[in-house]
DNA sequence: TCACTAAATAGCCATTTGGTTATACTTGCA
DNA sequence: TGCAAGTATAACCAAATGGCTATTTAGTGA
């Protein structure tokens, strides 16, 4: 079963979406916790303003949820495939390390 | 556990390879065999340094081996991890979508 | 209505990167 | 040697993108 080039496009733009350090770092974030916006910021060295881009971004993707209360926004992570994902990818990094400093999301 | 930015990077560098469809088609060429970079050409519709660049990028970055024999190179996947993350991804995008136009990889 | 807070968006810039064409490199063979 | 075939690399360009600052939007309460 070959893919055509449409869904090639949709597959590689999911993966693109875990494809850049801040936006791990905002998974990472809220893998424990559902967590608001300025609750991201405040733990993470970037701005208010980016947080929100990537956020939107994760959203995009269906990669996390959005709860809004009040003014202020929750968001969590949507599908737990991010876990696996970033799971299967830590083994590889781990398996192919010449110096064995384990890694796991 | 808490990965810090330098892990964060190598865990998103490695995402990265998988996130762009010319290289998706590449390892779905290869998914079932093992190819010269001149048949991985005639089985795509871009440029030989572009393949040439593409298994590069996906060499270093452990995803693929090579083989070489005379002049002509063979690509092969390095890792099964390859398939089983295709298969996460696509299983999202299948529960996803509102029309059901199962994909896999 | 006004002020305040939280989040999202707009506009901008520097960097990255996928793709191309042209060229270099390597191996096998006449 | 010399040539041809298969890959890899160089140099370049246009598009995409992460990040910033500034601004806008939306909800809350005095």
């Amino acid at each position: 079963m070959k893919l055509d080039s449409q869904q090639l496009a949709r597959v590689a733009a999911l993966f693109r979406a875990f494809a850049e350090p801040t936006r791990l770092a905002i998974l990472q974030e809220l893998k424990s916790d559902e967590l608001a916006v300025s609750e991201i910021v405040d733990r993470l060295t970037t701005s208010q303003a980016n947080v929100s881009k990537q956020l939107k971004l994760l959203h995009d993707a269906g990669v996390v949820s959005r709860r809004k209360s009040g003014t202020t926004v929750f968001y969590t992570i949507a599908d737990p495939m991010v876990f696996e994902l970033c799971r299967l990818v830590c083994d590889k990094l781990n398996r192919d390390a010449v110096k064995p400093s384990k890694i796991r999301f």
